[in-house]
RNA sequence: UGGGGCGUCGCCAAGCGGUAAGGCACUGGGUUUUGAUCUCAGCAUACGCAGGUUCGAAUCCUGCCGCCCCAGCCA
């Protein structure tokens, strides 16, 4: 694939997979599955997960499924499972024909209750909701048996065949496992494994059935149906692994799959649950599940990151059973180092300043060659037009330079960036003093080369005023203003941490003109900003572009060191 | 308070009885027409705490302490 895949890092799960392999276990096969439930969109931590499986596979020459989970016809629907493959896909891994649906299983899930239910092992159950709560008893006081509990077969047989038939309503009765009503594990007394919900829509099924399947039932016999070695799941299921054995031990399956359990990622300065991710979108706090602030595969794209960078980032943060909580500036690393590498440099105004070059002549216009990145050749060069009027960075200049300023001041030099030195004759100001523009002489001799006798050390992007395209610039920050939004100590509810200012849209940049036909997904380094990207929304008649991630930046902290002092 | 997990540098994370890898961050130096990149150097006498076993422990034993998960007809 790419740049980072050469370096896999081992984990403790691979380590259980080689000595499995070592052990002879499976035959020698490696097989895992990605197994998204299609009612959200996918995030950063599913990308740890998808990493891991389909990275496992292709490592020990196994096989991937993606199969969706899709019990819950309330919760789930087409649109998230047509962008979980399109997120998949981008993310560089390929399932190959190996893609399933938990409902393509519906018939045989179906028949396997049944044989639980002939076994003795599963029985329908009248008790209300309520009732089943009131039953199952707390964290320290066991459970009590369900009345219903010893059932015959036959009546059991009847009775779920007519949950299946229709014949009851929602939430009049289930199908139990039995188990163990005085089991410390809450999952072990006695688990609904099929409820009724008539009238539901399922995106796959239709209207075909009425009852559904529950988690704990479906996902361990989807795992054995297709022969998974080693259900990779994150550590809350951890309690639902004897469960998970249970089934399939109970039903004497011939392929028993090893379920590992991990823990999920998080990442500071966001939040990485679907509910909360659910809500963002539904109560317009950003604006889809594709928002460049958005920490979802979707809106990381967006902003510009690329599958690499992703790949990478996953690789970096391992795979363990501790709790962790990752710093972005993990994420923003692997960016930067990724685009650095790829993304052409332009530049691009973003506060401009007018320059006049007084000795410049009127009308000229000059046709200079930059390269595209300064230490790759072959990425090319292309033309900046150089003419008597331009526009800098407002931030470029001050009429009093701070300690170590290295940028233009009044009666100084500096270098524009791929041409002349040009040196601030005067300031011109408006009728409140503002700043309008500076008049400036250049050095002719300066092309390419340092100016006789003197120092010049700062170095300013520009463009050309009368060729700059104006642009639409959106810079993005961290949604939330707290590294634990959703674990704050404070109590208060993660919305309350919501970042008012995660989006500065800067709407009179001017960028150089090469960049007149920029396509839609295509990066750039805007020298001395940062990466950009072309958001989808962009056109030539209104550019806009998304700021992935600034450079980094150690003016900044210098600046900030010297106000601190002072 | 029942059960299941986790505790190694600011954040991740190797380590599996032989005397603390690596990455990110941070600090300082060099190169540089991006204060970018690149590059060099520094950065845990210490592995939640307390005992014990051993010539030797982050690694084994015992006891504490802290944090996370579980009482959906969600996944």
């Amino acid at each position: 694939m790419s740049a980072d895949d050469n370096s896999t890092r081992t984990n403790f799960i691979r380590n259980i997979i080689d000595e499995d392999l070592a052990a002879g276990r499976n035959g020698g096969r490696v097989a895992t599955r990605f197994p998204p439930e299609p009612n959200g969109y996918l995030h950063i931590g599913h990308a740890k997960s998808i990493c891991l499986n389909f990275g496992i596979a292709q490592d020990y020459n196994g096989t991937c499924n993606l199969r969706f989970d899709d019990t819950n016809p309330h919760k789930e629907n087409v649109e998230f499972v047509e962008a979980i493959q399109r997120d998949v896909h981008w993310l560089g891994y390929d399932w190959g024909d190996r893609l399933y649906y938990a409902s393509d299983y519906f018939e045989q899930l179906y028949e396997l209750a049944c044989e639980l239910i002939r076994r003795g092992k599963a029985y329908v159950c009248d008790l209300s909701p309520e009732q089943i709560r009131d039953y199952r008893g707390t964290l320290t006081r066991p459970g009590k048996d369900s009345p219903y509990r010893d059932r015959s077969v036959d009546e059991n047989l009847d009775l779920f065949a007519r949950m299946r038939a229709g014949e009851f309503e929602d939430g009049a009765r289930i199908l139990r496992a039995r188990i163990d009503m005085a089991s410390p594990n809450m999952n072990m007394r006695d688990p609904a494994i099929y409820r009724i919900r008539r009238g539901a829509v399922h995106h796959q099924t239709g209207e075909a059935w009425c009852i559904y399947p529950m988690y704990d039932f479906t996902h361990c016999i989807s795992d054995s149906i297709e022969g998974i070695t080693h259900s990779l799941c994150t550590l809350e299921f951890e309690d639902h692994r004897p469960l998970y054995d249970w089934f399939l031990d109970t039903l004497e399956m011939e392929c028993h799959p090893r379920q590992i359990e991990f823990s999920r990622l998080e990442l500071q300065y966001t939040v990485t649950s679907k509910r909360r991710l659910t809500e963002l979108v539904e109560e317009g706090h950003v604006e889809d599940w594709d928002d460049p602030r958005m920490p979802t595969i979707a809106g990381l794209r967006r902003r510009g990151y690329t599958p690499a960078s992703i790949r990478d980032f996953c690789e970096r943060i391992g795979v363990t059973k501790s709790e962790n909580n990752v710093e972005m500036g993990v994420l923003e690393n692997c960016v930067r180092e990724d685009l650095n590498r790829t993304a052409p440099r332009r530049m691009a105004v973003l506060h401009p300043l007018k320059v006049v070059i007084e000795n410049y002549p009127e009308g000229e216009v000059e046709e200079l060659e930059a390269p595209n990145h300064p230490q790759d050749e072959t990425m090319g060069t292309r033309r900046l037009p150089f003419t008597r009027e331009l526009y800098i960075e407002q931030d470029d200049f001050r009429e009093q330079a701070p300690r170590k300023f290295k940028r233009l001041v009044s009666g100084g030099e500096v270098r524009l960036r791929n041409a002349y030195v040009i040196r601030c004759e005067r300031v011109i100001k408006d009728s409140r003093g503002e700043i309008v523009e500076l008049r400036c002489s250049y050095d002719p001799d300066t092309l390419s080369k340092n100016p006789e006798g003197r120092k010049v050390k700062g170095v300013i992007h520009w463009v050309s005023a009368a060729h700059a395209v104006e642009a639409e610039l959106r810079l993005y920050d961290r949604l939330f203003n707290h590294p634990s939004p959703a674990a704050a100590r404070d109590g208060a509810d993660y919305r309350a941490h919501l970042n008012p200012d995660s989006l500065l849209t800067l709407t009179h940049c001017r960028l150089e003109s090469s960049l007149a036909n920029a396509q839609p997904g295509e990066h750039f380094q805007f020298e001395r900003q940062g990466y950009f990207c072309v958001d989808p929304d962009h056109s030539h008649d209104r550019p806009v572009f998304n700021r992935t991630v600034t450079l980094r930046d150690s003016w900044a902290r210098i600046e900030q060191q010297q106000k601190e002092a002072s």
